[in-house]
DNA sequence: TGATGGAACTAACCATTGGTGAGCGCTGAT
DNA sequence: ATCAGCGCTCACCAATGGTTAGTTCCATCA
């Protein structure tokens, strides 16, 4: 049975590129429907072309996005498939959770550098 | 409000580090209760010490781990805390994806490898 | 009372990955 | 004919990740 803990399973090389920001951002961003390559580009602050072609390949590789590039004027479209689409939902849960908690996130962080200045308290170093 | 979709915004940096493959099999495997480094590191098989030590640091620093390590023995306890526990249902469902999906994604898989060899198909090259 | 070994790291090093900026082939509009 | 826009690719460099080898502290055993 697949088991992402042993470092052979398959299932663990799926998560590996699955668990990857870029993934996670561009299936985000194609659940709004088919796309082209620069609107997903303008829709993903941030995303260098570089990465962008890449991580598609790979997602299109993987059977998760489909690639469309018929049309005449060089335009592709990028659109999940029925196996992307069964992505949506872990991969919003998860977006949804940085949305939801950043906050207490930022709060813990700046705990810890705070404590790190000047706290008795670690032994360590 | 916050928005994964722009670079600037925290969520996004909160996402960055949460969507990698180390952070992800992390929490699963601290799902099961408590655990010491050792056992962690025998549980996630193919994690170097170094990639362990510093992920467990990384989500100490921000409030979803807790690490003890007031035993005289030098040994080491890690735990959620609260709110790393409401990251178990997102974290699980990227990982139960992976493993109930893994067998379609390795056939598109050498779908997509055999095509490449001698399809007239795609264009580019 | 060393000697051994385990636990939890840290350091140094190198290979791979990611980001940056420029450029390229094609097309349709001016 | 030129030019802008689209969808990339290339070359380069910095940062990240993996590998191996330590190191420190403690506990146990001969």
């Amino acid at each position: 049975m697949a088991n992402v803990y042993s470092a052979a399973c398959p299932s663990r090389q799926a998560l590996d590129r699955l668990a990857d920001k870029w993934s996670v951002l561009l299936i985000g961003a194609l659940e709004a429907g088919p796309q082209r390559f620069g609107q997903l580009r303008d829709r993903i602050d941030g995303v260098s072309e570089k990465m962008l072609a890449q991580t598609l390949r790979s997602l299109e590789r993987d059977g998760l996005v489909n690639r469309q590039g018929d049309r005449p004027d060089r335009t592709v479209v990028y659109q999940l498939t029925p196996l992307g689409e069964t992505l949506r939902a872990p991969v919003a849960a998860i977006r949804e959770w940085a949305e939801q908690y950043i906050n207490d996130i930022e709060q813990a962080r700046e705990q810890a550098d705070s404590r790190q200045s000047e706290d008795p308290g670690r032994v360590r170093e």
